[in-house]
DNA sequence: CGTCTATTTGAATGTACTCAAAAGCGGTGG
DNA sequence: CCACCGCTTTTGAGTACATTCAAATAGACG
């Protein structure tokens, strides 16, 4: 991914000028996250968007018994923040983690802000893609409502194939909400009919 | 519900001046909805936001054994709106159903447009208010992982008491993702252990 | 008052979980 | 380069939470 497929990215939802793409990337930095560690985490007051543009990531919050409950995975060319935190100003609950070497582009939410005020056309391209993203989550809480196990795993494999080549099984089963124990059964049996 | 609480929603998320406020209101028309029929129904072409002056409402979607899956309930003072189809230009996926007589100011996603064009003030309040949206939808999905089917109902009768007086126990237990038998025994062992 | 829908109750069932142990795999250091 | 350690994945047995189906009861509405 490059800065290309940045402006790629934002086009989709809004046309915008040269002289606008110049002063929307010089508010980006760069920042690279090794495996393992925390683009965000518990407690840390750091608000900001992250474009993505080589690795990836899960994000998750801690359940009162210290278990994970992953939200999402980004790769390249998605976006992750902490949409929580940047609204109510508060410390992040969430905790966002590397699970290869990652490059992201970092805009600050104060500099978010103030792009906004030059550019009113990014707040418009910020808000379809919140938008985008409310979607996604919709569609997440109907499978999970209406999907078993087995129709929640298949579909995540068929929309987004990488997933099974880059994230552990064990973080897939968290993801589809079922136990590892579990997404090794099903994987089995699913074997066994084919 | 009034005029005035609507000013004050919006008020939450930016300052505006009375002139803005008469150019917005005047985009808004009023639409009454008796009990049991749709503000937005499965396959329609409608784009719009929806304020809630009077009433509630269920948006659900249809799930492939045709059962219903309860995306979220709404009150005086909330927005609703299909943001799916907006985003995709496409009918509605979506049945939004009110469940008292209601009334609504609505708001086309046309003229919606024309009013951020004039006033970017208000694609900032709506950017913020699908935000705030968006981390509901994420704290949902964080409850369905990590919460027993006690503690969802338990924690919506707490954040939201007048659900218990205005939801059919149905609709609630579908809400938070059970069967209604198997709510009406929650509710039994509750009481016998209280 | 009668009809239709919502709620309750019970019995049998199923899906997914817990716990425990073994097997596999990947990274690190000697 | 290989041996070891820690983590992930698999496997099995027993269990729990929630479902399905069926039937009875209660409640709402015309």
């Amino acid at each position: 991914m490059s800065l290309e497929s940045l402006r790629q990215n934002i086009s989709k939802y809004a046309q915008i000028t040269d002289n606008q793409w110049q002063d929307f990337i010089d508010y980006f930095s760069l920042k690279r996250i090794k495996k393992k560690d925390f683009l965000i985490a518990f407690g840390q007051h750091c608000q900001f968007e992250a474009y993505i543009l080589k690795g990836c990531f899960r994000s998750y919050f801690l359940d009162a018994h210290g278990k994970d409950v992953i939200l999402s995975f980004a790769f390249e060319d998605w976006w992750q923040g902490d949409m929580a935190s940047q609204l109510n100003h508060m410390p992040s609950q969430m905790n966002i983690q590397a699970l290869e070497d990652s490059e992201v582009l970092i805009i600050s939410s104060q500099d978010k802000e103030l792009l906004f005020e030059k550019h009113p056309v990014f707040e418009r391209i910020f808000r379809l893609m919140i938008m985008r993203h409310l979607v996604s989550y919709q569609d997440r809480l109907y499978k999970i409502y209406s999907y078993s196990a087995q129709e929640r795993y298949h579909d995540l494999l068929l929309k987004h194939p990488q997933v099974l080549q880059r994230i552990s099984q064990k973080h897939i089963a968290n993801y589809i909400g079922v136990t590892p124990e579990f997404l090794s059964k099903m994987r089995k049996s699913f074997l066994n009919l084919h």
